[in-house]
DNA sequence: TGCATTTTATAGCGTCCACTAGATAAAAGC
DNA sequence: GCTTTTATCTAGTGGACGCTATAAAATGCA
């Protein structure tokens, strides 16, 4: 039973130049860590599990093979990290629609729009890296991983709905699983359409004529 | 300007029991082409086109190496020659569906509703292949052309609402290009759906809220 | 000034990839 | 029979893959 404190994996301390902070003993490393897990993400995000090989990585995070291996890990755990530094940084604001707006359609409306904007921001790839990152990946449990994101993230949908039924703010005969399947194809399928070329004016579009199958309110 | 009958590339005759038919000359093929194409067929449905190695091609198809090179061509060339063979086998639904029914309502009911029995099919990979299979491609070309496939259905979807505007079965400021995208985003969640698990029933119950969009006809 | 520790750069490991040369086999034409 | 044509089998090709052994470089500590 070892004392350490946080952090995951074996990780020494960041930023060296940080004011008080004890160094680490040996040869300093020679580039941020933060700065080199964006630009995997970013060429993860982009090409794909698969598609992005270590020699791609490499040169994107400006590293040699060692340097990455010594600070992430094989690919698929630098991967592992990437996925969930994608779920901090770029994949919350479902969630945060559903805990902040007061009602699930306020908040599936939200996700919606915001899906819109996010799946089409310049200056990064479009699409949702969880839906296209590890599709047909030979790896099959990178496969499955972000499969199982996918599914948690219809399910949170699903226990929104639910828990306004529960309140009386949707009728007690509303199909939350089929609403919740409904909205999470539906942003799947912006996801799609962002790759495919759409515009965010096209997938808002497309978000409004999906949110016309909910009651008004 | 050389007189080949019609066939794709240089084919010779298949069905080599065939009644009348004079057998071409030197060794004939010891499979048959069109059940080796079924194969490699549901191999890439499955695992998409990179992670389908020729090794795996040959093992599923039952071939050696130089007999597929020699019956397909190179492996970008065979993947070519299995969407056309989807498309016509397992993809045309779509095009079924808008081109019988009386309106592009009827049509796109009809669609969605073969969508979810199509993406859940037993005995085969479930979701589209035009959507799965070249997703994440380091072959530029390849993940292109399955991106035009996708366009192309939108665009079909579009100009079959356009034609019931201008028939005035839709009021004349219906947005078709937008409701378009919608379904074609619908259809391609469903085939996400179809892959993360979904079943038939839970497909339809999708399906059915999407139909709730178009004004009751 | 050493010594311990850690990261770095160089160079390569074995394996799988798409693909093919060369020899052999099986058919038609003569 | 022999020749021609085409398909097959064996056994590889060069190259990219993920990953790593080794030694030099850069730090803290004695």
């Amino acid at each position: 039973m070892h004392s350490m404190v946080s952090g995951e994996k074996t990780e020494r301390s960041e930023a060296p130049a940080r004011s008080g902070a004890r160094r680490a003993r040996g040869r300093p490393r020679s580039f941020d860590r933060a700065t080199a897990l964006e630009a995997a993400l970013l060429a993860f995000w982009e090409h794909g599990y698969e598609a992005t090989s270590v020699s791609d990585l490499t040169r994107v995070m400006d590293i040699g093979a060692p340097s990455l291996y010594a600070a992430f890990g094989d690919k698929r755990s630098l991967f592992e990290e990437v996925v969930r530094e994608y779920g901090v940084r770029y994949g919350s604001f479902g969630d945060r629609a559903l805990a902040e707006e007061p009602t699930a359609r306020a908040g599936i409306e939200r996700m919606l729009r915001e899906a819109a904007a996010e799946y089409t921001a310049p200056g990064r790839p479009h699409g949702c890296l969880v839906v296209h990152a590890a599709a047909n990946c030979s790896t099959a449990e990178v496969e499955e991983s972000l499969r199982e994101r996918r599914n948690a993230n219809i399910a949170a949908i699903e226990s929104r709905i639910a828990a306004d039924v529960d309140r009386g703010v949707l009728p007690p005969d509303t199909d939350a699983a089929a609403l919740a399947r409904y909205t999470g194809a539906m942003i799947q399928g912006m996801s799609q359409q962002a790759r495919d070329g759409a515009t965010r004016a096209e997938l808002e579009a497309l978000a409004e004529i999906a949110l016309a199958v909910w009651p008004r309110g």
